[in-house]
DNA sequence: GTCTCACTTTTGTCCTAGACAAATAAATTG
DNA sequence: CAATTTATTTGTCTAGGACAAAAGTGAGAC
């Protein structure tokens, strides 16, 4: 182990150790990408992708560059593509789908008028200049109003974001920012909204499930339900399913509303919704929203409304009230 | 594995079925109660606890009674029980101890002169009354003014939150509504307080280290400096260390400061904070707080600026400056 | 007493490699 | 062409073994 094998091992000591530094463990792997321990095991074994370094006690030791690659795969898995085509595929091939899929996304994109405002965001972020980037959301805000920046601005530009920061254009301490600035400014805005003292309908009871960690989703959708009128309580993240069943019972909610991102697998989803589905009253709406793959190409979720953009919250509500009524 | 062995296999498989049907596997328990699957299995093997079904095909299902000690077990490991000692035990010694952990703490309350607007907010939680609990909040706030609020008030009832969930006496859900509503008031009173257009000193850069999910006392820290005329530029939670370097060095930070909450192990932190000092540049001050015990015990932090109480940070803000001048 | 250092036990995570059911693709038949 | 059967792919589970980090324990110095 520690002089025939080749490359890093024959290293003096110190040096190996220098180089395995802080890279990420199998467990810091699974945390970032959303791919469970055993399915790395079982790619590399299978696949030989990943190809992890050992450190000195034999443990999985991932090089950034796989799992930038890793979370590339995901996004193809989640596009459709199957794991024995795309886990073992060179670097070119996949460099290739990639290209397929981001000129089908940019024909969608520009299709969509990309505002001015969207780029130049972008450069405010990469010219780490903080305060600009939220001069310039809080302007858009102002001009557009609330309901239409939310949509037509912040929407696409937290997708386009992402995007960047999935191919490394965007490093993560800029994501980091982006982000803060607008829960900042999104909180502020939530708070200017009017609330009705008298308990206005539906009662909305918000949070993402565990393992989910992205709060800004849960962050628009609370404040779309608020400019529909809706009574909303977020319970933030990461909330264990039998304490959202019982945070919705007590709070008496109309409507339970989950936010995911894409970073839960699809079985974790489906049978986390499933179970949710089962165990509320059957006179609590369930809704479930956000980019995640797992709802897009939904079957058997029988009772789960899905609400996959954030333009369609308002009419669903309406939907609600009309049903309701 | 049929017809040998005892108990639920002798039910005609009808009945079998019947009484597994619905029963969590391993997956399910690990999302519900927070234990990863090696762990349930490593227990299992360990201590004979938990002791789950067996399905149709050999695998592990968990009677709901089980999965609710494992609950209860978890939140006695928090308070720092040891699991050889605990997870074998038997239910009746289970209950005892949660007692006596109960019992003791609430000593400990009595003796520290609970303010009376402290009993308030949590009988607002424990009732799920959210805007109750809000409006309180705000009251408070405006009466006392943000810092002496925030530090006579906020800080020990946060304090008082937290114990009251690992003694089971708040549930998750209650913990979340807490932590969303202070941080909605938090944010609020941060952009409440007016900023220098001019570049005020000392810019401090603030965040969390990867796996520190706590971004309550991050805000807090976040007003306190505030308050003190600092410029915060907050990255929210779980930035990694080179990113937080690549960060504080593009925005020029004067202090980087770091928020831990006793979730990270003693060696992770004094790992990470001495990397942390080396790679930082020498003329930027590091600054470690929150309630870890990694921090109040403290040696061989040389650099290290260790503030472990929210009313510490005015004066070392004006300890900086004389410094500097 | 209390602090420090070496030693022992406990405990969580990782390892390998095999098995299997559900999902998907491919082949066959009506 | 549509429907059913067969083959392949794929994710999750299982079993124990191994080991490093954390926590407890005890001896000796101050």
């Amino acid at each position: 182990m520690t002089s025939t094998s080749p490359g890093i091992a024959e290293l003096p000591p110190d040096t190996a150790n220098e180089l395995l530094q802080g890279l990420p463990g199998i467990s810091a792997v699974e945390r970032d990408t959303g791919i469970s321990k055993d399915l790395l095991r079982v790619w590399e074994r299978r696949y030989g992708f990943p190809a992890p370094l050992r450190d000195f006690s034999g443990e999985r030791v991932y090089p950034a560059e796989q799992v930038q690659r890793l979370r590339l795969l995901k996004r193809l898995l989640d596009a459709g593509h199957r794991p024995g085509r795309v886990v073992a595929a060179s670097h070119e091939a996949l460099e290739a789908l990639l290209r397929v899929q981001a000129s089908a996304k940019q024909v969608a994109a520009s299709g969509a008028l990309l505002a001015q405002d969207q780029t130049r965001c972008i450069e405010m972020l990469v010219a780490h200049d903080v305060d600009g980037l939220r001069r310039l959301l809080s302007q858009a805000m102002l001009r557009m109003g609330l309901g239409p920046c939310l949509l037509e601005l912040i929407a696409p530009l937290t997708g386009l974001v992402g995007e960047k920061w999935l191919n490394g254009e965007l490093a993560i301490f800029e994501e980091h920012i982006y982000t803060e600035s607008l829960q900042q400014l999104l909180r502020q805005a939530l708070q200017s909204i009017p609330r009705d003292a008298l308990a206005e309908r539906p009662r909305v009871v918000l949070t993402t499930l565990p393992g989910e960690q992205h709060g800004l989703g849960l962050l628009m959708v609370e404040t779309m339900l608020a400019l529909a009128g809706c009574q909303c309580l977020s319970l933030g993240v990461q909330t264990p399913l039998d304490e959202l069943i019982r945070a919705a019972n007590s709070q008496k909610a109309d409507i339970v509303a989950l936010s995911f991102s894409g970073i839960l697998s699809t079985g974790m989803v489906q049978r986390s919704l499933g179970e949710l589905r089962a165990q509320l009253p059957p006179g609590v709406a369930l809704w479930a929203g956000g980019s995640s793959q797992a709802l897009q190409r939904g079957s058997g979720l029988d009772g789960i409304r899905r609400v996959t953009a954030l333009s369609a919250i308002a009419g669903e509500v309406s939907r609600w009230r009309a049903t309701q009524a």
